[in-house]
DNA sequence: GTGAACATGTAACAAGTTACATGATTGA
DNA sequence: TCAATCATGTAACTTGTTACATGTTCAC
């Protein structure tokens, strides 16, 4: 799946600026599973307005540039639908924290016990998130089944990191010992 | 991180080939969250080898090419650890499933339901395989560690989809019935 | 005898990221 | 006054994938 489908996914739900789509992707519903930068999403911008997929609308501003406002069209819908039409691709999970956890006895104690916290943190934040958007997701089937499946990885997450903590810091804390 | 690293990675727990590397990575204990193509594992191992990062050794075999068997060296460890000595970037989980699944009103029905099955049972395989390693990995620390984020995880999944199963099959008939 | 597994390697290509370029406003 | 947010856009660069090239053995 390209830059393309997913700002038509995007827009789908309502029109939007660029702008407005790379925030949606960051910090909307679909921040778990969805990520594009400005780099890829504009040019896909450009190029769908050519196309035709969708329509933009000049919103002026007081010294900030025009908002340009991009809306999906009918071929825009129509194209988005044939290309979800297809099997997706698996998933794609990769994690440079397990990689590190893997091979954590090459590394420093206090680096493991650092970028385990980190992690916790950074997860538990994720899960925070996706909870407080429980309640804009619930009129909407698509948006509700989503967030709960993120609510269910990323709870198991923290779950996991939290019963296997006292393991890593009580081999840690006996490796310091036996120095 | 990039291939090297990996690659310098599965190295630390023994000498391979980079056939057998991109078999660890897409069938052994971490392929949940690692992955690499042919493409480049060949020439991150021949660029390694110039930088005195690992070492080879031709085995000879019959009818085939000579089979180059790959190990760390002592400056490649270093380089492994000091790699790895960087707050690891944010794990990374891209799923078109998910996607087609929030958008899932614009597809047909047969299409959520195949895709939606092909997906629970692509998640149970992957489940069932790192359950299957979960022996292999008792004795390893952090293989033990990241099996069991894998099987919390993947676990959490599998589950969440079978209970959603009804609900989305379910407004699916809903829908047909209303046609 | 046919396809899968074993085994290495290259080159063209795809796709997206990072960094740069620009600049006003708003809140601490 | 300094950083963050709003706002768009381009170009160089990174990184890795796909497809190709080659050839044997083994199991069905």
């Amino acid at each position: 799946m390209n830059v393309k489908t997913l700002c038509l996914g995007i827009l789908s739900f309502g029109e939007a600026s660029g702008y407005e789509i790379k925030k949606k992707v960051e910090e909307g519903l679909f921040s778990h599973f969805i990520d594009a930068s400005y780099g890829s999403i504009y040019p896909a911008l450009t190029v769908m307005l050519n196309e035709g997929l969708v329509t933009v609308r000049a919103e002026e501003q007081s010294g900030r540039p025009d908002k340009k406002v991009y809306a999906i069209t009918d071929k825009g819908l129509a194209h988005l639908a044939q290309a979800l039409s297809v099997t997706p691709a698996r998933d794609k999970y990769k994690s440079e924290f397990l990689f590190q956890m893997l091979l954590r006895e090459l590394l420093p104690r206090h680096h493991v016990a650092a970028v385990y916290d980190l992690h916790l943190a950074q997860l538990r934040a994720e899960l925070e998130h996706i909870e407080s958007c429980r309640c804009s997701a619930e009129n909407h089937p698509g948006a509700r089944f989503v967030n709960g499946y993120g609510r269910a990885v990323l709870g198991a997450s923290v779950r996991y990191l939290e019963e296997a903590r006292d393991e890593i810091l009580e081999s840690l804390a006996t490796a310091a010992a036996a120095e």
